[in-house]
This record gives structure tokens, C-alpha cells and sequence, in this order.
DNA sequence: CTTGTTATTGCAATTACTTGCAATAAGGAT
DNA sequence: ATCCTTATTGCAAGTAATTGCAATAACAAG
């Protein structure tokens, strides 16, 4: 069994369903190196299937992020960016240079847990971005 | 010597100006109870400033928070919310019913040691948003 | 294989946000 | 008080993101 079946399938356990524009874009997030915004992975895309539109790219985007299969993350001014959901981590973003590391959610785990005690919330781990400055830069 | 001329003096001395539209924007802000949208700002700073144009909006929004007089959060779906610049803190808030209950800074100050210390960086605390079900919604 | 259901897409139109540039106005200097 | 410099705004046009709805196509069932 492939992995794109294995993916149709928890798909579809869900009800939901596999699409060739699903698959596409889950490509594109796989061989990307990192991040890609939504008119980034829109034209790479393309190459492969010509016709997807704006809309679907949206959408599917937001698709993926909410059953697990994509991260959003937020860097910089407010944009969300994507990348194939993988290990569970966070980021840390030069404001200078844009240089950017991982974090390991591993790291956050107590701090959750003192939110958690302190709110009464129960969190599901968000995606997280921090900013500074990386040594090169301060 | 009143509240607005501080700001006006500390946006002076770097270089900086303050207009009819940055105060107003800064009003709004501060009469709000939460956070606001640039949407939402135009449409109260209307009433004060009928001329105000969505790019001031912004630009001023923007520029606000560069400036340490306004944060930006990321609340939901990727788009940046507004408000006016207090004590620093993060918030938590409830995917469910959208409850927001607020983290002070000082609860993360260990996590940030603890990065600076893993990653080299020089943290610039940034305004997070984390989230998670409340009591009510678990 | 064919059919039926309905999740998903594409289209068209709308709203949200951004950018370049000329006009305006804040605030320092005379 | 008036002038000068230039930060800031408004305008107009462009790009990015969203929405409603009809057409399409997954995929379950016969």
C-alpha cells in the first residue's frame, strides 16, 4: 500500500475524500525545502495541474492544516506559510536576516503544562514562531 | 504635560510624526475592549476622521507596532489583529468558543532562557497566541 | 460497470490588503 | 509668523484572499 493510499484512506475513514488537487499540493509541500505562502505552492503546482485555482488552493491549504497533514505557520507581517506536517516544532526567526531554527515541541512541554494548570484550557499545540536576533546579527 | 504629548515627544525625538490619524487610531485602540481588526478600526476611527483611508489604516497599524504602541496578534486564521500596547503578555484562546484568557509574560521567561540558551538567538518577545479548549468546551 | 449521493472544485464577483507616487502637513529653522 | 524639509497621507491601481453557487467528480452501493 502506497503512501498516497494510506493518505486516501485516513481521508476517507473521515469522510472526506482524495483529490488530484489534494495530492498535488501535498507533493508540492513534501519537496519543498521549507515554508512555501499559498501563491508559492499555486505556481509550483501548476506545473503538474495547470487548471487548480486560487480558491481551491486556499482551501485545500486550510484542509490540510485542520486534519494534520499540513503546518501553518506564521512568519513575519501576518502571512500564513505552509510546510508538510512532519515532527511536532516550533519556530525561531532572525528579525535581521531571516535566518530560522527549530525548535522541538519537546522544549514547550512544560511550559504547556503550566498553562494548562494555570487556564484550565487544554491545549492542542499550535505552531509557534518566536523572533530575535540570531548571533550573526546582534 | 498630557498623555498625548508623551507620545507625540517620544515619536518626535526619533524623528518620527504625530497626526490627527495616529492619534485617533491610537484611540480607538485604547477605548477597545480587545483586540480589533484593521477593518474594524477604520470603521470606529470613521466617526473621529471621515477622510481616514484604508492604506493609513494599515500603514499606521503597522507602524504603531514597530513602534511599541500597539501589538499585533495572530488570532485564528493568519490575519493580524490589533490592540493597544499594555503590559506584555500572550493569549490563550479556545478553539471552540473563542474565550480568550491572557498569559503574562513572565510565565515564558524560563522557555526563553531556555531557547536563547539552545539557539544562540537573542529573543525579542513576541505577542503568542496559543491554542486549546477551555473547561466549558473540553 | 452503472448509478446516486454529496464532497469538492471552478467560476465569477467581492472583499481585504498593498504599493507607487504626487499632494499635504508636521515641526524645525529663520 | 513664515518658510523649508521631508514624513505622512490620500488617491488610484494592483495583488492577495474570500465567498456563493452551479458544475464536477470521488466513492459507496447496487
Amino acid at each position: 500500500m502506497s503512501c498516497t493510499d494510506h493518505l486516501t484512506e485516513a481521508l476517507r475513514i473521515r469522510g472526506y475524500r482524495m483529490t488530484s488537487q489534494r495530492l498535488v499540493i501535498l507533493q508540492v509541500l513534501h519537496d519543498a525545502a521549507g515554508h512555501l505562502s499559498p501563491l508559492e505552492v499555486r505556481d509550483r503546482a501548476a506545473a503538474s495541474l495547470p487548471g487548480l485555482t486560487e480558491p481551491t488552493i486556499y482551501r485545500t491549504l486550510e484542509f490540510l492544516t485542520k486534519h494534520g497533514l499540513a503546518l501553518a505557520a506564521h512568519v513575519g507581517s501576518g502571512k500564513l506559510v505552509y510546510e508538510i506536517a512532519r515532527h511536532h516544532h516550533h519556530h525561531v526567526i532572525c528579525r535581521a536576516c531571516g535566518r530560522e531554527v527549530e525548535i522541538d515541541h519537546a522544549v514547550l512541554k512544560t511550559l504547556y503544562a503550566e498553562i494548562e494548570t494555570f487556564t484550565g484550557f487544554h491545549l492542542n499545540t499550535s505552531h509557534l514562531t518566536f523572533f530575535g536576533l540570531c548571533p550573526d546579527c546582534v
